[in-house]
DNA sequence: CGTTCAAATTGCTGTGCCGCAATTCACAAA
DNA sequence: TTTGTGAATTGCGGCACAGCAATTTGAACG
């Protein structure tokens, strides 16, 4: 029996949030809670079985290995995001904890049943997927043919925008949810490269690095790309 | 009045294939069939009201521009294909056709309530779209820390698949739908460096080219990316 | 069959990022 | 506080790609 959704922290933010009390709870059913460590594995890419998954706590990321053996990082996931499979035969990514990290586990077939039960799910569900779309084409022309100074720069704003309330309102002071590896990962970058390029931000005065991870936006309209 | 939907090249491909013929031709009178040229725009990016199409035939390209004033090619779309908004407020990237095309056009008002009324056709839409995201997905992969040559081989691959009937298999000869230009566009690359890609690909005996848009596949295994 | 012009190719040079290595820093544990 | 360890920073060449310019190609036209 899965835990209520009643005390779920996402359940009036998350997909399902548009179903009712009495169908959520029958969908929860279908679904069971995991708890992932940091840099533990959710899915992986190739796996037969198809699954899905939404994030109730935590982060993840969704990645990729190429030839190389290289990891791109091809997308975060903040708490009510959703990741996975329900028509494909196989996963197609690694989704992978950023840290400690809690979600809500459907098996492929039995969320693409909820689906066909519920129209409000599948519409919900194709807004969000429209949403990660854009999102991922955001990354796309960031990562396109900018420098690695815009390239910082956007992940910088992007970042600030994600960690404050509205998403289009810059966060002055806010913390990196990924180490220097993992943005350059996701910037197609070098750890180097971000690091100097952090390090020109902050001799430039456009920002101050508080820690490893604090940051904190000085003077925005420095930044090449704002 | 539209076009009935009987004579519709991609009636049984397009995501409103799912509606029985009621149901579509009830949806028709909601949109309208366009023609454009070869470089005519659907939908620029910021346009205050949302709208969205299937394509019938042609090709089309969704772009974005960057402060340098460079496109990025985010995405290209073939028959059958679906582009547009139905929820935001505005159009996120510009959509430029790269061949004569012809489209079946919907306000996106319109078509949201279609989706309310039909829910196959969420359902189809939600299918659809998470392809889309699949495919952003595997071009940013390609993008992001390959080098040139593992890039151009990719879309050359890509390209040839998306040719052939079956997305598995290889189409041995076919034309690129997009100039240079475009395809390093795509890639994040320069015309020059596409173009030296593609020679030292044939002077190693992997492709031949035939006129300026023609590829033969003469050994694909010798591509850096298979 | 030539003419025309945009697209593609090729050569050359500069540079921005990578890749390695050494050092420093931040945070946690003793 | 000291110590230990992994992450981050910084410096230093090398190279792959960009950017410009000259040339060639090829598709459509008269």
């Amino acid at each position: 029996m899965s835990l209520a959704c009643s005390t779920c922290p996402v359940r009036d933010r998350a997909a399902c949030a548009v179903l009712d009390e009495a169908e959520r709870e029958e969908l929860a059913k279908a679904g069971r809670t995991r708890k992932l460590k940091k840099g533990e594995t959710l899915f992986t890419a190739g796996m037969s079985e198809a699954a899905c998954a939404t994030l109730l706590s935590g982060a993840l990321k969704i990645t990729s290995t190429d030839v190389d053996g290289r990891e791109r990082i091809l997308s975060l996931v903040h708490p009510s995001g959703f990741v996975g499979e329900m028509f494909a035969p196989y996963m197609r990514h690694d989704v992978v904890a950023l840290g400690d990290s809690e979600l809500c586990v459907f098996s492929g077939p039995a969320f693409a049943e909820a689906i066909e039960r519920y129209p409000k799910l599948s519409q919900a569900l194709l807004r969000r997927t429209q949403e990660d779309l854009y999102a991922s084409r955001e990354l796309l022309a960031l990562t396109g043919n900018a420098s690695a100074e815009q390239r910082v720069s956007g992940a910088l704003l992007s970042i600030s925008r994600a960690a404050s309330d509205s998403p289009c309102h810059l966060a002055r002071r806010f913390d990196l949810p990924i180490s220097r590896g993992e943005l350059a990962d996701m910037l197609g970058l070098t750890i180097e490269t971000v690091s100097r390029m952090l390090t020109r931000f902050e001799r430039e005065g456009a920002i101050r690095r508080d820690g490893k991870r604090g940051i904190e936006l000085v003077d925005p309209a420095l930044l090449p790309l704002s």
